[in-house]
DNA sequence: TCTATGATCCCCT
DNA sequence: GGGGATCATAGAT
C-alpha cells in the first residue's frame, strides 16, 4: 500500500483534502503493533478565520503544532475523556486541519477490541472521533507526530469511492460557532454503518 | 490561582 | 432522548 506524499497534506484547500480522504486508511503501529481503518467520515477546520476552529483564537500552547507544515498529527483531549486525531494541513502559518470523525477497521480489530474494552467488533466500534482516537491509541502525547512515518500514516490502497456516495453536511457539535456551524465541512461516505451521527 | 467549558460517549429510562 | 463522566485549556481574577 502506498503512503499519500507530504505534498498531499501541504496544499491550501483543506476543504477538499478531507474530501479526499474519504477511502483512505488510516494506519498506527506504535511499538510494531499494527492498527488501521478505512477513513469514512471527516470533518475540515479552516484556520482563524473558522470560528469552530480550535485556531479561531489564535496562537496558543494547545493550537500551536497547527501553525506547522502538514502532515503531523493535532491529537487534543476532549470531555476530559476523549483523544481526538486530527491531520494538520497546509504549510507552515496556516493551521488548517482535518478531524477523523469515522473509520471502517481493518487490521488489528483484536487491538481495537482491548483498547476500547469491547466484547465484539460492531459498527460502532470506531464510529465517532472519540472512539477513532480510543481504538487506534493516540494520545495527546502524540501531538506533532510525523503521518509520512513508519509509526503513524495514511495509506492509499486504490480503493474507489464513488462520487455519488459521497455526502456533504455541516459539522458536528460547534452550535457555539454562529453562522460557521452552518458550512458544509463535513464529509461521509452515504450508507456506511461506521459514520456517526446522520448518515443518509 | 480559580472557574467555565467543550470538534464526545455511554448508560439509563 | 437526557444527563453525567472527567480534565486540559484559556481567559478572568
Amino acid at each position: 500500500m502506498k503512503k499519500l506524499p507530504l505534498s498531499f497534506f501541504l496544499r491550501d484547500d483543506v476543504v477538499l483534502i478531507a474530501r479526499e480522504l474519504l477511502g483512505k486508511v488510516l494506519v498506527t503501529a506504535w511499538n510494531g503493533i499494527v492498527t488501521s481503518g478505512r477513513i469514512v467520515e471527516t470533518e475540515a477546520y479552516a484556520g482563524e478565520s473558522d470560528n469552530a476552529s480550535h485556531a479561531s483564537r489564535g496562537k496558543t500552547k494547545r493550537t500551536e503544532v497547527m501553525y506547522n507544515d502538514g502532515g503531523i498529527a493535532y491529537v487534543y483531549l476532549c470531555y476530559g475523556i476523549h483523544q481526538m486525531f486530527n491531520i494538520v494541513t497546509n504549510v507552515k502559518g496556516i493551521p488548517h486541519a482535518v478531524l477523523i470523525r469515522a473509520v471502517v477497521p481493518m487490521q488489528g480489530i483484536d487491538v481495537m477490541l482491548e483498547r476500547t474494552g469491547k466484547k465484539v467488533a460492531d459498527a460502532t466500534l470506531t464510529r465517532g472521533p472519540g472512539k477513532v482516537g480510543k481504538a487506534f491509541g493516540f494520545h495527546t502525547s502524540q501531538c506533532g507526530q510525523m503521518l509520512t512515518g513508519n509509526e503513524t500514516y495514511i495509506g492509499d490502497d486504490g480503493f474507489p469511492v464513488d462520487e455519488n456516495d459521497i455526502a456533504v453536511s455541516s459539522r458536528i457539535g460547534v452550535a457555539y460557532a454562529g453562522d460557521h456551524a452552518l458550512w458544509d465541512y463535513r464529509f461521509y461516505v452515504r450508507g456506511n454503518s461506521s459514520v456517526s451521527g446522520s448518515r443518509s
